[in-house]
DNA sequence: GTCTACATATAGAGAGCCTACATGTAGACT
DNA sequence: AGTCTACATGTAGGCTCTCTATATGTAGAC
């Protein structure tokens, strides 16, 4: 299960992870992979540009931390971050209501 | 709401809006308005491309009308296009699912 | 000495959705 | 007659993002 069908909602996704607590690339893999029940296996190639590109529209900052002597890039949560968050909430549940009211209507209920 | 988020998930939507009658490509999109709740407002440049690719992998096909002096493209699902339906079908439920779970989380239930 | 887990990064490809434009009929309204 | 809207299909080109593949390096286990 892992085709293109993530255009679009990773920023939804990456945001989602932060929102409690900061981590940094490696760790939010591990973490969208424990959340989705093994689901979301976003490789690195994916992650890591993203990461990049959410931190120059603002949604994220990042500091370089040094751990067991293997360096990482920590990346938190702005308040623009918050309020993208809050907005790709709504919109992602607009959406699959949308999607799935084309993909598996329900019968129409006994009148 | 109208982004590039729906990557993807063109072809389950076209199949899923032709499951049980043949349809043209103006009538399909509208189909997808009145069917999403007026959510999905997805353009001719959209959608005519995609029915033409999902005819050529063989999911659906097609023929030539004139209804009240208008040429009309009729397409119909083939038995593989139907196949696909099922599985674009419950690739979306564990898409959303996951997507869901990441991202509107349930708060622990109470222990 | 090698292997695996941890950790980050970039280049290049590929897919497909969108904007904009082109074309044409039918019917209503002015 | 002329214009406008709804109906109806189609293509070209751009753009953005995701993925694959590759590169680099440390730490610890075997």
């Amino acid at each position: 299960m892992n085709t293109d069908a993530l255009r679009g909602h990773m920023d939804a996704l990456l945001l989602s992870v932060l929102e409690h607590e900061p981590l940094h690339g490696y760790a939010i893999i591990e973490a969208l992979q424990e959340r989705s029940g093994g689901v979301l296996s976003v490789p690195t190639g994916t992650v890591y540009p993203a990461l990049r590109r959410l931190e120059r529209i603002g949604y994220l900052d990042s500091e370089w931390a040094t751990v067991g002597g293997r360096r990482r890039r920590t990346y938190r949560l702005t308040e623009a971050g918050r309020k993208a968050l809050a907005g790709e909430r709504s919109a992602w549940q607009t959406f699959a209501g949308a999607i799935g009211s084309v993909l598996l209507p329900r019968r129409s209920p006994s009148p």
